[in-house]
This record gives C-alpha cells, sequence and structure tokens, in this order.
DNA sequence: CTTGCACCTGACGTCGGCGTCAGGTTTTAG
DNA sequence: CTAAAACCTGACGCCGACGTCAGGTGCAAG
C-alpha cells in the first residue's frame, strides 16, 4: 500500500503519517521511485498508535512500548515503564469519571429543576467563606 | 491570600494562576498596593480548574462551565455542552480502560512468563500480513 | 533606611502534533 | 505521450498552557 491509502483507511492525515515514521512509531520501504510502502497491518498499527496518543501518551513512550507489542517480549525496565503508565492511566481515568459524574450531576439536576446548589467547587468570588462540599461523589 | 500563598496551597505555578485570570477562570481583587488579593476558596476553586484541564477541557470550555458551577443554573445551551463534553469523556474513559486493560494484559502476561503472543496489534513491519486479534478485551 | 523577598506587567520561548505551503519527482489515467 | 494526481523533502506556522527573563514596585523586618 501506498501512505494515501494507509492514511485514508486508518483515518488519518498524509502528513500524520510521515511524522509518526520521524517519530519512529511507523516504518516503511520505499520503492524504487523513493515511495512509501507500507503492509496490510500498518493500518491497524496506526490505529493503535492512535489510541495511544488519545489515551495521553507521549510519542516517546510510545516509541518504547510498541516494539514489544511487536515481539511480545519485555525487558524488566520496560515492564515498569508499562506499570508506571498503566497507574497514570488509572489514575486519570479516576480524574476523568470524577469530572463526569460531577458534570452529569449538574445535568440531572437542573433538567430536575432542582435548586440551586453548585455542583463544582466554585471558590468564593467575593471574600465569602468557600462551601465545604465534601459530597459523596459518585465513583464508578 | 496574595498569590503565592493560593499557588503553594493549590499545588500551582504562579505563572499558572495569573494565566487563569487572564483566560477569566479565576478572580481577584487588587489591594492598594495593586497586588492580587484571593478569598479563602479560590484554592478550591484553582484544584477545579486544574481536575477540569487535566480532563482535556480547553480553556473556553471551562470558562462557560465555571459560571455554572457558581451559580448552580444552566441555560439551555449550556446543558448541551455539558452533555457533550460529558459524552467525550465517556469515550475517552472507554479508550483509556482499553489502553489501561491492552497494558495490563502485557504486564501480567510477561510477568508469567507466558509465550510470546503480542499484546498490542503491531502491524506487520515486514510484509506480513496482520494478526487477526478480536480478543475479548476485559472491559470494566 | 535599606535589604530582600514577593509581587507586578509585558514579552518572548517551548513543546507536541500536526497543517500548510513551496518546489520538485513519480505514478497513473486517458 | 501528456496531464493530472499522488508522492517527495524541507521548512515555517499554529495553538494551548504555561516557563522564563527583564525591569520595575510593594511590603515587612532589622
Amino acid at each position: 500500500m501506498r501512505i494515501g491509502e494507509v492514511a485514508a483507511k486508518a483515518g488519518v492525515s498524509v502528513r500524520a503519517l510521515r511524522y509518526y515514521e520521524q517519530q519512529g512509531l511507523l516504518h516503511s520501504t520505499r520503492n524504487p521511485g523513493g515511495q512509501r510502502q507500507y503492509p496490510a497491518g500498518a493500518v491497524e498499527r496506526v490505529r493503535t498508535i492512535q489510541r495511544l496518543y488519545s489515551a495521553g501518551l507521549p510519542s516517546r513512550t510510545i516509541r518504547e512500548i510498541l516494539p514489544f507489542a511487536d515481539s511480545g517480549e519485555a525487558s524488566p525496565e520496560l515492564l515498569e515503564l508499562l506499570a508506571a503508565e498503566r497507574d497514570r492511566l488509572d489514575r486519570q481515568m479516576t480524574d476523568l469519571r470524577d469530572a463526569r459524574n460531577r458534570l452529569d450531576d449538574c445535568i440531572t439536576e437542573a433538567r430536575r429543576q432542582g435548586p440551586h446548589r453548585p455542583c463544582l467547587p466554585a471558590g468564593a468570588l467575593n471574600g465569602e467563606e468557600a462551601v465545604q462540599r465534601q459530597a459523596p461523589t459518585p465513583v464508578q
């Protein structure tokens, strides 16, 4: 496959694919004319890269993870890296879930025409003391 | 409180607080000398701002959400915005959970000295066909 | 009063993940 | 064969969330 086809199938821009290659995330061979050639699996690999990016991993972390994804073997250092990233994802998920639930509370509360109980800790604006909202935030 | 104390208590930089003010996220009064004065609740407000940032919201979205957090009232447009952001968070959470589980699979698999089953769809590098991994990804 | 830290306002730098333009080559369709 | 489409390599632009530096002011202590 050539680069345009890969880009279309993976739903990313041609520019992004060249960028991935520059970052060492995606490899290609060249045909006699100098154009990039990709195997079929490249599309799935690009999707994986996209997922990892959208998980907030920087490209250098992805670069360290991907070779392992290829071989299925992990050095102890890589295991540490993976565990650290997994923990980071856990923390971020908790934050996201929390934020989501707060927003969700806001929405349902407001739809119910409920009273004006503030949904997020706002912080006093005019010298008022902070509201002690220790609500039992519904996690999960 | 002055800006340095707020920054220390909220665990952010002084620069960040001034930036938040510039973005309309955090307000302050000024003392006769021109220095910023914050009420006690500002610390909690800054933490909220940080959470929303870490949830991936851009400052203009946060700016639209915070007034609602203050008043507890929501216009229909704001409700739409909140719902959209909530849905975005849902999607991102799904992605994160997926990535996390993949990494977790990798780790436990490797710790078990398991065989070299690739944990992430790698994409063939040398013209090999892509591995059809339709694993029953353990979500949740 | 002076020292010294905290604070002020610009303003420029940075970094990641690309978009985009310029100027040239290769491949494909007719 | 030729035009158009796809591709190539730089290289600069952008945006957001600050870091950082410069040059000046406020404030509390000895």
